[in-house]
DNA sequence: TAGGAATTGTGAAAGTGGTGACAAAGTGAA
DNA sequence: TTCACTTTGTCACCACTTTCACAATTCCTA
């Protein structure tokens, strides 16, 4: 569903109404700040349930808590990392992640060098230990920044771990089962939609 | 258009094609491989040119090059990273941009501290020279991996200095003219988009 | 307390995107 | 060269999304 996308924006404009001490705003008003029509904000938001009073609009406090546990964000998600790199690196040291309620739990590695050293407090662990963790620990979500030749023999261990998402930042698509979620961030992809934009925009100022 | 989202993904199955000597490929090959439709892959193409040939298929090497003029990889685009975090880090070391033909030609920060030291032999500059930086260098992609707080500011003076392209990887979004193109990559928003289908296929076994 | 103003929820219309089916065209083995 | 086979490009249909319009409801001032 397409709505599910949306959601984490209006969550966040949500968070910062909140934050500024605003306590109702409509939908005409949230719409135009969000550069969106009014109406497709009734309508995203009446899917899960109607959070508004006619009249007055939404109590901010109210539909942000509700949206919050539509996401799951009630609940504290558990997360792995797996590859120590850059990437990896740039994840941990990520603060939004942990503001949201999310929680990593271990980082792996299979480089000799890496393993045993430590991470904003956290030692990174052999990654041949995978599985043992996994049943040791509850992991609802495993984070791929390994290259891309690991990825797949990876995420199977995972999966048969009992992994119940993956968050892939690797260069590949992951085959998965329909009772594992997959969200990928193909960072490259995201670069080539912007540079066809620049060249789209370049050729009609050329008009 | 939605079929720009898709022409990366393509582009990179045809690169693994041509790589493994495929000369060529039928849509319904390519189609299995990707899990699409093949009406789908035949119509996206088809939405750029004829670039098949009836009882043959598609010549995966004439394709490759199609794709990658549309999506503007024979003009090489530069880069600059504003704000020389873990985010930026992770970035200017992550060699997919320039294997792509994308060029990082500077980086950015305003903290005294990271303001000449060398990341992969790139020496980090002070942002108040942004300007100058950019009149100088013909700039095309800005990549913004710089705390909230100050990114409306410099996205602004960017745009002011010409940048073409914002490649924004903080979490707020950034109002721009409509000669300037704009790709978010909001992490947090796929983390939570993640933990919804989640909870739905948790909900789902539960039934 | 009454009535005009505000604002939602919703059903229908318009717009976009995806799929199926097939004529038309080209391939390649005999 | 012929002909059965392959495969594209395309059009019509179906499904999904977005927008529009308005009745129904609630607010809030006087």
């Amino acid at each position: 569903m397409v709505v599910v996308k949306r959601l984490p924006r209006y969550y966040r404009y949500l968070g910062e109404l909140l934050k500024q001490g605003v306590k109702r705003i409509s939908s005409a008003a949230l719409s135009e700040k969000m550069g969106v029509t009014a109406s497709q904000v009734r309508q995203d938001l009446n899917c899960f349930g109607g959070f508004g009073q006619q009249g007055y609009g939404y109590n901010i406090e109210n539909l942000y808590a509700e949206l919050g546990a539509i996401l799951g964000l009630n609940e504290t998600h558990t997360l792995i990392i797996i590859g120590a790199g850059n990437l990896g690196h740039a994840l941990i040291n990520y603060t939004n992640i942990e503001k949201r309620g999310y929680c990593i739990i271990g980082i792996f590695d299979n480089d000799e060098n890496k393993i045993g050293t430590e991470i904003r407090g956290m030692k990174v662990r052999d990654a041949k230990d995978l599985e043992s963790f996994c049943m040791q620990n509850q992991v609802d979500i495993a984070v791929l920044t390994l290259p891309k030749t690991e990825v797949r023999d990876t995420a199977d261990r995972l999966i048969e771990s009992g992994v119940k998402g993956l968050w892939n930042f690797s260069y590949v698509d992951i085959p998965v089962p329909d009772d594992v979620a997959i969200e990928n961030v193909h960072l490259i992809d995201s670069l080539m939609t912007l540079s066809y934009q620049i060249d789209e925009i370049k050729k009609e100022s050329n008009n």
